[in-house]
DNA sequence: TCACGGGATGACGTTAGCGTCAAACATATG
DNA sequence: CATATGTTTGACGCTAACGTCATCCCGTGA
């Protein structure tokens, strides 16, 4: 329950690298890319809670199939004097764009499922048929 | 209405190419990667309706967000002797995997949609009081 | 003092999936 | 015949997103 465990403000790369299940040279990476800027004690990093905000909204930009350089603009968006309508504008489209393909990804899916489906019964048919497997 | 046109068998590699919005150079590249075996009329390529065929499975594959690789997996299972339920089993799981993927991504895309409305709100509040703009 | 655990640069390597020439041959056409 | 069009096989190029060294620096505890 102390406050320096659960609501710290302060980490070191290798913390954060740790805490989402990723590498350091990753972290490092998004910094040269401009997502991440944290600050410096000496060289070394240091991570504020904010940084690590921007870090989770950059995860999940990946597991939503966007690139670095789109997770960017996103970002940015959050950089509250940047607000101009064309940029936000962009990024809705995107997602608008992106949400289309993977609905259209969804009907691709299950017709596939279906024919794995029947392809697997055809299979278990034949296996019944001629016991004998390598 | 002549079959020449809807029914023929034969096809050049530009015809293939044309037709599905891909360049020649990526038809070749799954056939060096042993998606696609066209026969051969001098050192020339023709498809048959079965490669026709097996190439809008590769297409949807990657639709899909499988790799060439996976969909290459898949293809053999079409080729009838091959199909061992351990292949046919690997495959399954990894449209399962996909398909969980997917609604990973829903959910995910859902919460994006919801703040970006949110931002774009703010952005428009903020417009409505500040007039000009670039 | 000295080894040890982290952290910080570079800088080159890697995988996927083609793009982009280059050079050469075949065929059809005016 | 000259030109245009389509095809082939290399072979190198390229982007994304890191992985993987190699090298170096720094603070700490036995």
């Amino acid at each position: 329950m102390t406050d320096t465990d659960e609501k710290r403000d302060l980490f070191a790369i290798a913390d954060l690298a740790k805490e989402f299940d990723i590498s350091t040279r990753a972290i490092r990476f998004y910094e040269t890319k401009g997502l991440l800027k944290p600050e410096r004690v000496g060289s070394t990093r240091v991570f504020r809670r904010r940084d690590r905000a921007r870090l989770i909204l950059i995860l999940r930009g990946k597991r939503l199939g966007f690139s670095l350089r789109d997770i960017s603009e996103y970002l940015s968006l959050y950089d509250a004097d940047s607000t101009r309508t064309a940029q936000v504008r962009m990024l809705v489209d995107k997602v608008d764009e992106r949400l289309t393909q993977l609905e259209a990804q969804m009907t691709d899916l299950r017709t596939t499922i279906a024919e794995l489906t029947e392809i697997r019964g055809l299979a278990r048919e034949r296996l019944s048929q001629a016991p004998k497997e390598g």
